[in-house]
DNA sequence: CATAAACCTTCTAGTAACTGTAAGGTCAAG
DNA sequence: CTTGACCTTACAGTTACTAGAAGGTTTATG
């Protein structure tokens, strides 16, 4: 299959696929021409890796989770290990926008919004209070 | 002010500082030696910096809310509209996280964590249901 | 059959916002 | 006078791609 229908079948970019051949996660056969043959094999593993990101892991957790994906005899410990410490990040960073989040709206609910110079959002920047 | 008493009431790293001038953000005086001189003016910027980036405004949104700041004819409505785009992406991020935290929790959650190698996440990973 | 469109290839550079490291100049203290 | 703290620049690396250029191959059309 060339690279345009592996990319439609995975809802990854031909770039995207042709960079993860590059960093080493999902290498397909060439044809005589060189054009890219991937197999039905490989197709399932860039599906695999596109969910992984869609669900926010790094590409190298994605590369660790692929190992583990193709080995039957991995312990699912080694899987939820990763899934947590991302889980744990996920949380981290949804606090820090949360905490940002509840600032900025504040300081633009009180901002008037007009023509006038006096800001709460520039003075607060400021330090001013 | 040298650079690292400069970084000290900033909360910002001297490289950050250097960084900043680098792209034009806040550019200060050299003494003889090269070294760098920072105003209390210069200071005032850095500090006004290092607070939007706090709220994790882009560097390029800081450029503008800088030039406001600078700005005594300044309208509070091209902050307040800035700062709405900005509160507008955060709640965006915030709900992608949301989504991927749920998920992962339920796969997770549902993972056992032992030795064997069935995992609820890799099979949803790999679009097994 | 020629050619043009559609597809494929590699390569380099750019993105955001820094961080790390190296090589080297300056200055105050002992 | 030399040691150590501080300063300088410059270049590479980080993440995960994306854009674009230059060019080879295949397929469809006139």
């Amino acid at each position: 299959m060339k690279i345009r229908d592996a990319a439609e079948k995975t809802d990854l970019t031909e770039k995207t696929i042709r960079y993860y051949e590059d960093i080493g996660l999902v290498v397909p056969c060439r044809r005589s021409n060189g054009y890219r043959d991937f197999s039905e094999q490989d197709v399932h593993k860039l599906n695999f890796l596109s969910r992984a990101r869609k669900l926010g892991f790094s590409v190298d957790d994605c590369r660790q989770l692929l190992s583990l994906y193709s080995d039957r005899k991995r312990a699912s410990k080694d899987v939820k290990r990763i899934a947590e410490a991302h889980l744990h990040e996920i949380e981290v960073k949804i606090n820090e926008l949360s905490k940002m989040q509840e600032t900025l709206q504040f300081l633009v609910t009180n901002c008037k919004g007009n023509d006038r110079p006096d800001c709460p959002i520039i003075n607060d920047l400021a330090g001013k209070l």
